[in-house]
DNA sequence: CTCTCTATAGAACGTTGTTCTTTATCTGTA
DNA sequence: TACAGATAAAGAACAACGTTCTATAGAGAG
């Protein structure tokens, strides 16, 4: 986005090429599932050459990276906004999006997790899932601080709360979930843990 | 193995040829992670051509069940033992175990729900699932009845400490743990859930 | 021992990720 | 404006994958 300083630039530059096949694959990954995000499949839907996914992204690995910074990055805004009035209850809207986010994107959710176990991510990437967790990190804290939570190490408070909703989720996308209310129980779930943690 | 009478059988039967399949198959996930499980591989290092695997799978998918049936078996076995004495002990012990069968067995763990993600399995392996699953639930139940837990539904508490213990030890496979002590914070997390649960 | 059937080995096919080569286009200079 | 140089894109080509096909070797029945 930088390089659109009309001075100095190599050629058409092109960055709309970058942004359409990640669209692309977002469309792809979403109609038809990881199975179907090839090279070719991204590439002939964003009317370029396969040969595009290699200049731009390197490796169809470097295409799946992007993919992961976009999720992180929606995953983020699922679990940011909420100016509530009590910290309780921006913790527990954080986490009650996380699963929205999860359930609403599965293919991209199980993309998210698959790909932090399998590829060896990018500084950048890393980043990306880091800010997430920082955020769930700050929420627990607050909590802390008002006293809604016994005070303690908000990492690992934080840990033990991803831990759940994360497993949680991921049952549920798998379609391993054996309660008949999943969002209720999801959310009995986060209860009991905030309140043996908060006695 | 019950095909072992020595009256009647179909040629050299070798059902040997289907275990050493499965054996190789699982010393290549162990020593070299699932992108390296191709039919060749397996087949190769089984001693036998690439359509062994199709004469007794059908598919790799086929194998791979297979190995998903072996892993819940093994997973089964981690969680089930210990005659102790209170209800809430064995409860206990059992979620230990189911950690220590992940983090020992990585990579058989990721691909146990990496295929119940993406395979429709066969009633056969749902069923080896669902065992491990019902195993989970007895413990609670026993755990219910002797007072140590709230009564309740014991498949929904379940299921939420399934959840809590597959994303945990998901994220630390993954190598998304920021606690100090994993193993601890593991236990910590779910003694939350226990006391939150239990008042 | 001979015949029949079957399971296996090995070649072959379509598709994947990736690389190579050619071509066409853009950039900078006379 | 016209030309030379560089460069990105297109399409063919390659290795490896899952899978299928075909011919053969070898076990059981008579």
């Amino acid at each position: 986005m930088a390089a659109s300083t009309q001075g100095v630039r190599t050629r058409t530059a092109s960055v709309e090429v970058t942004d359409s096949l990640v669209e692309a694959a977002l469309a792809i990954l979403e109609e038809s599932g990881l199975a179907s995000l090839t090279v070719r499949s991204v590439a002939s839907r964003a009317g370029v050459a396969p040969m595009g996914v290699y200049s731009r992204f390197g490796s169809k690995d470097g295409l799946l990276e992007a993919l992961f910074v976009h999720g992180f990055t929606g995953l983020e805004t699922a679990i940011e906004p909420q100016p509530s009035p009590s910290p309780m209850n921006r913790l527990r809207t954080g986490c009650m999006g996380y699963r929205e986010f999860a359930i609403n994107n599965p293919q991209m959710y199980h993309l998210m997790f698959e790909q932090m176990m399998l590829l060896e991510l990018s500084p950048e990437a890393q980043d990306a899932a880091q800010r997430t967790f920082t955020i769930l990190i700050d929420r627990v804290q607050e909590a802390m601080n008002s006293g809604d939570l016994t005070s303690g190490n908000s990492v690992e408070v934080a840990q033990q709360l991803w831990s759940a909703m994360h497993g949680a989720v991921s049952l549920e996308i798998a379609g391993v979930h054996f309660a008949q209310d999943r969002e209720a129980n999801y959310a009995a779930m986060l209860e009991a843990i905030v309140r043996g943690l908060g006695n």
